[in-house]
DNA sequence: AAATGCTGTCATATC
DNA sequence: TAGATATGACAGCAT
């Protein structure tokens, strides 16, 4: 039953979600309220969405419903609430959380949509048709119920002559072009998970060889998008103009990537002005980027969001004017961006963007009389908005960053295991950092002070001793280590390296980890039977044993093999002695005793292993210095990369605004040349040429190579359709 | 009872 | 060359 519950919780916030990207407000706080209270306030609480999430109490809250920590209906958990922690991002400036949350539209979408569309005439997906009923009242009928139906979604029709120069440069073959861009905001939003997935699917595919079912759908899902660009008459991948899974090498996907966040920034921007500006949104920001989820507070269960229908009229942002281009028609201009952007964004390659080649290819003069379009009416966002974006926009770089180089469910596994370590033998707990007393050195000191215990053993241990003259000699050459001593101990000594080495790398204080040595402890105990050593496994010793035992049965439970062996081989010093003097003061030792072969071997193999002990003590500390040491490096790395991400957004946009520059320019241009009986030049006709020494020619299409000439060529083609 | 982590030990290589 | 050190591998024990 709880299984039940929890899967269909868990389908329901799915279901949610798929409404509520197809625009219709699901409110699942009358379900939540009484069955989950926990979900619903991390759905709809104010104050743990933004906090860090305490384990403990997540524990706690999940033995409240018979949830073991360790147990597999964890996963479920947290796979819910990672889908609800994705819905509540959504009112935020957040990308790439929405990545899979598109993925799962798009998945079921088939059926759900359809299904919501009938019970909800005004959906999302009716806003690109809605944008078209304002911007493109030519717009038929027909083409604004397709844009409710997937299949229509994905069937560009003719978008692709939008998706802009560089698509069209990739695809010059492409057929018909007509004005007809409906591509709407899912599409774009569907594309932008559909990229990401294929990297991210590609990488744990490579890494574990093992089909997921989940893996599969993906796969299924895939296909389904081609067949969908198929529809669509497009050889390529309709939304980016490329062969995506075929080219896919690292710098183009994050050129991709890249033109994804710009588009769905975009489409943040948007929804977020819409947001703003329709204020229906009872305190929910319900902008998201994955088109329009709306996650509503309201008790209704099920709201048409009419907003939504308006969501994407002021589409603009600061850099619309930027990206447009002149190239294309004015009709529904307002769907357009998107493709704009994204054709934008494809040619992030600054040689191919440009060049002077390419110039002529991407500012193909445009027609003129379409220069009164919406964009004068589309009002231009302020600059610290976009910079808003921007920082958001990097942000999210950073943790598609990771998501792409771990997978985003093993990050947040590791996430989830780390977290759920804090109180598990790797424990956070700083009493058990090395930097702190220990559980050797706390039993440590607190069997040097209990003065009863002390003083037993000490009797005990004399009495091991007592039987060699030459023992007692050596104990009262020991003298201020003989064990009397009540304020220094050697046991107490944690290692033989500088303790200062772990307050260098604050890490380890989240490591339990005892690496350091407690060896002393054990080898001197020979030298100190008297202080009990409660450490690790002696510890459990130490509650198996009777305290009627005899003392020399507890002395050898406390005592390690090489020491019981030295013991039982009346080795006349102590292990400690053995293994740490120095040399030539452990020759001079061994001289000054009369010993026979064996004790001389047992002696030689407790130096050895002692050391070897020590040794790999340091072995393993350094090992996890170095793990912790190239986290760091690896966290220093991730964090250039986003910088230096940062920087390309900025010079792309830089290069766009150049580039508008540029089109403007050549505008001007290229409308006041006339030949020689006073007439214009007719743009598809001739085409402004820029040389190599600054000069700007005017020729003729044909006269351009074929390389240089096709393409604007074409383009001018379509336009003419 | 299995899984996992910690620790000690051995073998071996290197300094 | 002997001794010290480093490290992978393994086993035993505890959790």
């Amino acid at each position: 039953m709880l299984y039940l519950k929890k899967y269909f919780t868990e389908g329901l916030i799915q279901f949610t979600i798929l409404l509520s990207l197809i625009g219709v407000r699901v409110d699942v706080d009358t379900y939540l309220s009484n069955q989950l209270p926990p979900l619903r306030e991390i759905i709809l609480g104010p104050s743990s969405a933004y906090t860090q999430t305490q384990f403990h109490n997540l524990r706690n809250t999940l033995d409240g419903y018979g949830i073991h920590p360790k147990s597999v209906d964890l996963d479920h958990f947290f796979t819910t609430r990672r889908l609800l922690n994705q819905v509540r991002q959504l009112d935020r400036l957040s990308v790439p959380s929405t990545e899979l949350n598109t993925w799962l539209v798009h998945r079921d979408s088939e059926t759900v949509v359809s299904a919501s569309s009938q019970s909800s005439p005004s959906i999302t997906l009716d806003n690109g048709a809605g944008l078209e009923d304002v911007d493109n009242p030519d717009a038929t009928p027909a083409m604004r119920g397709g844009s409710g139906a997937p299949e229509s979604t994905y069937n560009l029709n003719a978008a692709d002559s939008s998706l802009g120069a560089v698509a069209l440069e990739g695809n010059q073959e492409q057929g018909s072009r007509d004005g007809n861009d409906d591509l709407t905001k899912e599409d774009i939003d569907l594309g932008a998970g559909r990229v990401v997935f294929y990297y991210s699917n590609r990488q744990k595919e490579s890494e574990e060889e093992k089909p997921s079912p989940r893996r599969t759908k993906m796969r299924n899902r895939r296909a389904g998008e081609m067949e969908y660009n198929l529809q669509g008459a497009q050889p390529v991948d309709g939304e980016t103009g490329e062969s995506i899974p075929e080219q896919l090498d690292l710098e183009q996907q994050w050129q991709d990537i890249m033109a994804i966040m710009e588009l769905q920034a975009m489409e943040v921007n948007n929804t977020s002005l819409q947001a703003n500006s329709s204020s229906v949104s009872s305190g929910t920001t319900e902008s998201n980027t994955a088109g329009n989820f709306g996650l509503s507070t309201r008790s209704t269960p099920i709201n048409q969001d009419v907003s939504l229908h308006q969501a994407s009229l002021p589409s603009c942002s600061q850099d619309f004017p930027q990206i447009f281009n002149p190239q294309l028609d004015s009709v529904s201009i307002t769907s357009r961006p998107t493709m704009l952007r994204l054709s934008s964004s494809n040619s992030t390659n600054i040689n191919s963007t440009f060049g002077a080649t390419n110039l002529t290819g991407i500012f193909l003069p445009p027609h003129i009389n379409s220069s009164s379009n919406n964009i004068t009416a589309t009002p231009i966002l302020p600059d610290p908005f976009s910079t808003l974006l921007e920082e958001s926009m990097l942000d999210e770089i950073s943790l598609l960053d990771l998501a792409m180089e771990e997978g985003f469910s093993q990050a947040q596994a590791s996430q989830l295991e780390d977290e759920l370590d804090s109180d598990s033998g790797l424990s956070l707990d700083s009493s058990h950092s090395p930097a702190s007393p220990s559980s050797s050195e706390t039993s440590c000191s607190s069997a040097a002070s209990s003065s009863s215990t002390s003083a037993t053993f000490s009797e005990e241990g004399a009495v091991g001793y007592s039987t060699d003259s030459e023992v007692a000699t050596a104990e009262t050459e020991e003298g201020a280590v003989g064990g009397y001593q009540p304020g220094y101990s050697k046991l107490c000594r944690m290692s033989y390296q500088d303790p200062s080495q772990f307050h260098s790398l604050p890490q380890l204080d989240s490591i339990s980890h005892n690496h350091t040595y407690n060896l002393p402890l054990s080898s001197a105990f020979t030298e100190h039977p008297e202080l009990p050593i409660s450490t690790g496994k002696k510890t459990v010793r130490d509650k198996q044993s009777s305290k009627l035992q005899p003392a020399q049965d507890l002395l050898d439970k406390h005592s390690s093999r090489d020491e019981r062996r030295a013991r039982a081989m009346k080795i006349p010093f102590s292990n400690d002695k053995i293994i740490n003097l120095p040399v030539e003061e452990f020759n001079e030792l061994l001289a000054k005793h009369h010993l026979s072969e064996a004790q001389l071997a047992l002696i030689r193999d407790i130096r050895r292993r002692g050391k070897n002990k020590m040794a790999a003590q340091n072995c393993r500390k350094r090992k996890l210095d170095t793990i912790i040491n190239l986290e760091q490096g690896v966290q220093d790395l991730r964090r250039d990369k986003a910088r230096l991400l940062k920087e390309k957004m900025e010079f792309i946009r830089s290069i766009r605004q150049m580039k508008q520059k540029m089109q403007s320019l050549y505008q001007e241009v290229f409308t006041q040349l006339r030949d020689e009986e006073g007439r214009p030049y007719p743009p598809s006709e001739y085409s402004l040429q820029y040389s190599a020494d600054g000069s700007v020619l005017i020729m003729p299409r044909c006269m351009t190579t074929a390389e240089q000439n096709r393409k604007p060529e074409k383009k001018q083609k379509d336009k003419k359709k």
